[in-house]
DNA sequence: ATTTCATCTGACATGAGCGG
DNA sequence: CCGCTCATGTCAGATGAAAT
């Protein structure tokens, strides 16, 4: 089941997801077709706003006189909410992968990935403000980060990890992870992540290049 | 300016879940 | 059972934007 069907099931906010992803549609074509008020499909509305789920995606003028109605969509880039294809499509990647690589060439490869998802600009500045900007980045991907001074640099620390289903049995993953960090933040950065079954945790140890 | 209609706002009702 | 909270929904009226 998907992310999005275990969040909203057949609740009003899940029922508007569904027909807007078969095409956009206003406040009264949605208030029509659920059965409801316009004002109680505008208060879904707002929260579905809220959560980059939907957004406002034309205008519709009907009619001769009046304001044009707003035609609500999904929102840019909250496409992947609706799918759960890409943890297994990775996992299966990395399996083949494996396969016909070697482990050196495994990481070699889970560089070059971490060197083209990395921004094109790396943080400047001193090396806290470059250990936060690795904790932000990690967080953009989903993994909640914290940093902490350590001896000799910083470390952040990710509560859960953004790639746990690919990590445990890949742990070269995380040489992706590592690769970005460095990349983003010009300095030299060490992974040790804890990689338990249950939930991995992201651990990057931050010091100057 | 007037008209029309989308949108917003606030008050209120209802039902489910929960703890005492 | 009662009281409380929260989510959800309705209703009425105000406001705003665009066409005439």
């Amino acid at each position: 089941m998907t992310w999005w069907k275990r969040h909203f099931g057949e609740t009003t906010r899940g029922r508007i997801v569904a027909l807007l992803r078969r095409g956009a549609r206003s406040v009264e074509d949605l208030a029509a077709e659920l059965g409801l008020t316009d004002n109680a499909v505008r208060a879904q509305l707002a929260t579905l706003q809220r959560d980059g789920v939907v957004a406002a995606v034309g205008i519709r003028r009907e009619g001769t006189g009046g304001k044009p109605a707003t035609e609500y969509g999904i929102a840019p880039g909250a496409g992947t909410i609706f799918s759960s294809a890409y943890a297994p499509v990775l996992r299966a990647l990395l399996d083949v992968l494996e396969e016909r690589h070697s482990r050196q060439e495994l990481v070699s490869l889970m560089r070059s990935v971490g060197r083209r998802i990395a921004p094109d600009t790396a943080a400047k500045g001193p090396l806290d403000k470059r250990a936060k900007a690795a904790a932000a980045l990690l967080g953009e991907l989903g993994g909640d980060a914290d940093v902490v001074p350590v001896d000799g640099g910083y470390e952040v620390r990710g509560h859960g990890c953004p790639l746990a289903q690919a990590v445990v049995g890949h742990p070269e993953t995380c040489r992706a992870v590592e690769t970005m960090l460095a990349e983003s933040t010009g300095t030299t950065v060490r992974e040790h992540c804890y990689r338990s079954n249950g939930a991995p945790c992201c651990r990057f140890l931050i010091t100057a290049a």
